[in-house]
DNA sequence: ATTATAATTTCGGCATTCCGAATTTTCAAG
DNA sequence: CTTGAAAATTCGGAATGCCGAAATTATAAT
């Protein structure tokens, strides 16, 4: 296929650095085999392409010791983040998708769309400042920083406001959002058992007791 | 690359698809030599997808002999027509976008866009009728109709009102914008060269000088 | 009917994206 | 140090989309 249309970006490598760059967040450099899971290629693909990223001076790629951003794939990769989010919030707002579908959906065709058509679609839909998500549309690299603490975090007693939710599980948010816990929502965790066990909170007027796994999908920052 | 995604139909094979069911209007079979143009591929190109879709059912290929639509491929191609022009509106009615820039714009993400999406862009845009170059958003294949009647065609003294106008021609469709051409305006023939040479019209209050091809480009209905 | 020319197809080739198997490198345990 | 397992890379190969040049077929003019 040739690529026509985006002179300078493949479709993938933005694909590439927007992986990267969660990756990054969690561990630097990242492993290509980190990459190729993120991803769901083979590892040798991911050989393959970074070696590209690398002539194109998005990444800092040293063979066998995994890869870092460059600031100039820093800036594409949070340009990347930010179209993305937009795209989730034009989803749900305008078109009224639920949130645990927005994700996927937006991924189908945001890489195709223009810088004007992000542009508009920003502006149509009143400079939001974060995603469906609770995730910030953010501007510039020091935009993307997330709330550290997770709910699973807490100690009981503690109470805390739902800044965000992770969005790459679709059932795991279809099942959020039916226990009422969405960005806003405060909480208060009543109990908590030992060796990850499950949390018990109070959300909004509701005991629920929810698992480690779900727990640690959620941001929040503590209140009082 | 592999095609992920969409299980049964490529990107490409719609825009096949799209390319033929619009020159099967003007003259059916269609040859090899005039897609090749309308998509601006190489000739040979066009045999080797030629070959793919009429492995699908979609097309009828006889080699040397042009092509036909099956009926499947012209239910493809109609639902392809249909979602290219429901894209239009939301780049012109949502985004604000011109008109003569909706149509390319279009051509970049709609063949992303998931059935879902269309359907909800369809009804947030409150189920219109036409795209904005005045063209009808078909759900079958009658629906499909063109008016045949060109501004060319009229003779002095003669009005119509413009139903739809060529929409592959970005600054043609800025030109005709300045004139005040657009559907629903009307507009008298005054006088007409021969030749295909100039026609004079009032437009609106304004009296016009447009060329052959221009005038051919704006689809009327008579009136009285 | 024959023949030239125009349209179409065939063929080989290039680039891209992906993969699995084989190889190389790293790194930590002995 | 050595060495063995895990991680990463290289290599060969498959599929796709595209092209230009060469061969084939159709067709319109003689």
């Amino acid at each position: 296929m040739k690529s026509s249309r985006q002179p300078s970006l493949l479709d993938q490598h933005c694909d590439y650095l927007k992986h990267i760059f969660r990756l990054q967040q969690a561990q630097s450099p990242v492993s290509t085999s980190a990459l190729a899971e993120s991803l769901k290629v083979a590892p040798s693909t991911v050989t393959d392409t970074l070696k590209k990223l690398s002539q194109k001076g998005l990444i800092n790629y040293t063979p066998y010791h995994g890869i870092t951003l460059t600031p100039k794939g820093e800036k594409l990769a949070v340009k990347a983040i930010r179209r993305h989010r937009i795209v989730e919030r034009f989803l749900t707002d305008m078109l009224g998708f639920e949130w645990h579908e927005a994700h996927e959906e937006a991924l189908r065709f945001e890489t195709q769309l223009s810088d004007e058509v992000e542009r508009r679609l920003f502006v149509a839909l009143n400079r939001p400042k974060v995603c469906p998500h609770g995730y910030p549309i953010p501007s510039k690299v020091e935009d993307v920083r997330v709330e550290e603490t997770t709910l699973y975090s807490l100690e009981p007693g503690e109470r805390a406001e739902v800044i965000s939710v992770k969005d790459d599980e679709p059932e795991l948010l279809q099942f959020m959002a039916s226990l009422g816990i969405k960005p806003g929502v405060k909480i208060k965790v009543v109990a908590k058992d030992p060796f990850k066990g499950p949390l018990q909170a109070v959300v909004g007027r509701n005991r629920r007791t929810v698992g480690w796994h779900l727990a640690n999908s959620i941001h929040v920052r503590k209140l009082d």
